[in-house]
DNA sequence: TCTTTCCACTCAAGCGCTTTAGCTCGCGCA
DNA sequence: TGCGCGAGCTAAAGCGCTTGAGTGGAAAGA
């Protein structure tokens, strides 16, 4: 037999009403700061309130019309990238620290792809759960905005560029591009001329970013061995393209990965076929975390802050939640932490 | 200005009603399968609810006393331990699958501390938010359980052992004590004798069954040169202790780390101090992941399903709500992958 | 003195759903 | 013919909160 629970009763706004002697609607205005009650009432109240460890129920208030206080966040990525990866989790701390101030929950749920994550938005709408949306990994030719429009759900895009075309969305976003310059420039002024970009997962917009930035940054220079190869983010892939790229009469000198996880992959890859890192060749790793300080040689990084970005993304969607107007703002470019994976290209 | 939003409005019961030509009474006995309706009714009416797209409005839902089809997830540790960890993401992937099948939600929160925990679980209890827990990183002398019980609120512990003093939990938990002794044995056989065990945080039940178990084992084949230290799961102290452990005048033969983030930074640090893996020094990481293939040698692990731990513990919660009784169940012991670290103990 | 104004507060409806009680048939049976 | 009965449905209350429309009384104005 299961074991009876006690199942304390929750104190109501009726409850408060009694004890405070007033009544409910008084009990309303006083606790959520409205005009229509006398200092003395609500402090009365307020006090009561306290002592009864009352808190509103959010089924009701999202019933009379209040919002559910709460958003959603959805990651719709393959099962097996998501396993050693900093950024989510450091990204949904940043989040919490904001909406936890205000008391917002944060609805989480994985999801197969972006179709099935449209679905979870349309459930979500049409159940009345969530107030607004933190979207991430945006794509070129994205369903999402459009969806999000249509239903008319408060959202911010993170990692997405400015987008003219949804003048409701909130977009946070890094200049990958800018970051993609100043890491070539870094690479080239080292003398590194054959370079080779592995890329994150193809379509998302990001990714696209970087590898157009790469190209054009090439192009200024007229450098022509200069590639981009897109992956699914894992080690495995991480190290296969490593091999393949390294496999060729004229290998490049420098490697720059779009996450930890395939920089490390890589670098033992490379050792694998000989190369030595950096005398051979140099990697950059586009993402710091621990992992890149638990290999020899450790790793030279671009750094970022994911934290804050999930708060200036928490920060943005509250603010739109409070009636004000999409925005569209940048978080500062993410910035090169130099190690000893990255050394002057060995002379031809 | 902003964007002024459509709003389309969510379509409710009473519009299914209408549509049908029935009360909304008859709406919801149709769509809750319960009697009271013709089977014709009921066709009708979910023809004309599917066509609508209704979904029940969980505020609603909560309001008439059906619960929140919500369930809460807090995780509770020092941000900086949060970054490489890949049993969480796996273990919150392999809950979803489970929720997702019943459209249930996962609340979601970073917390402090157990005391901050113990507050976010009496707030979601106030605010009606969720239906059920699921409790990780249980503790020796942990505040939650009781709590819990004292709220009524269903639960499932993750990781914690059997629990007779809450007969209303539910606990899922892996035989840590088992997988020790096995590992154990496995090392003794290839000559340890020496072996330090770099634990995770001290307080975490499953750290101290893991160093009860290890002193039993130690106790029971007479080796007096076996030790356990606590840490916070960083790769910081991981190196850290690792050096101090190695640097003394009979340095183990044998390390085993509570998780595969210190292991990797151990190895570094051995590799540092002139000790070479495995011929100096064996090396075992108590979780397996993809980090574990991304140093040389490869590191022997003990590999556990996460994902799978995580459909357990989620089936045991809805169990839990659907009204069932409190359980126990145990996962599979984590079985021993052996790769390139671990090998006989050098003779002395 | 009587009216107006305003303040502090109460009433009651409504949000979308569940659920209990009740109502109305048509049928079988005595 | 009358009665009971169950199947199939409706009416209405209630969950906890917000909110617009009152209401009573004291202070202010005529």
């Amino acid at each position: 037999m299961p074991a009876k629970r006690p199942a304390a009763r929750r104190p109501t706004m009726k409850d408060i009403a009694r004890r405070a002697g007033v009544s409910e609607s008084a009990v309303s205005f006083a606790l959520n700061d409205r005009p229509g009650v006398s200092e003395i009432t609500r402090d009365r109240v307020r006090r009561v309130a306290e002592q009864l460890g009352w808190r509103p129920s959010t089924a009701a208030r999202a019933l009379s019309g209040e919002g559910a206080a709460t958003v959603g966040f959805v990651l719709a990525r393959p099962a097996h990238t998501l396993g050693v990866d900093s950024f989510f989790l450091q990204l949904v701390s940043g989040i919490q620290e904001v909406l936890a101030r205000r008391h917002l929950g944060l609805l989480f749920q994985v999801a197969q792809d972006v179709d099935d994550e449209c679905a979870v938005y349309r459930r979500w709408w049409a159940e009345h759960r969530v107030d607004g949306v933190l979207v991430v990994d945006p794509r070129t030719d994205d369903p999402r905005p459009d969806l999000l429009d249509e239903l008319g759900l408060p959202a911010v895009v993170i990692g997405g560029a400015p987008d003219e075309r949804h003048p409701g969305l909130s977009t946070v976003w890094a200049d990958d591009a800018g970051a993609m310059a100043a890491l070539v420039d870094g690479l080239y002024a080292l003398g590194h001329r054959r370079i080779a970009h592995i890329a994150g997962l193809p379509g998302l917009a990001h990714t696209e970013r970087r590898i157009r930035a790469l190209r054009a940054e090439a192009a200024r220079r007229g450098l022509d061995e200069v590639q981009s190869v897109p992956t699914d983010y894992s080690d495995a892939e991480g190290a296969a393209v490593t091999r393949r790229v390294l496999e060729t009469a004229a290998p490049p000198t420098a490697l720059i990965y779009d996450n930890d996880v395939m920089a490390v992959a890589g670098v033992a890859a490379a050792a694998g076929l000989g190369f030595s890192v950096p005398a051979d060749v140099s990697v950059v790793a586009w993402e710091d975390s621990a992992l890149c300080r638990m290999v020899k040689p450790w790793l030279s990084a671009l750094s970022r802050d994911s934290v804050e970005f999930g708060r200036t993304a928490a920060t943005e969607l509250t603010a739109l939640l409070d009636g004000g107007p999409a925005r569209t703002v940048r978080v500062p470019v993410p910035l090169l932490i130099e190690r000893d994976s990255t050394g002057p290209a060995r002379p031809a």
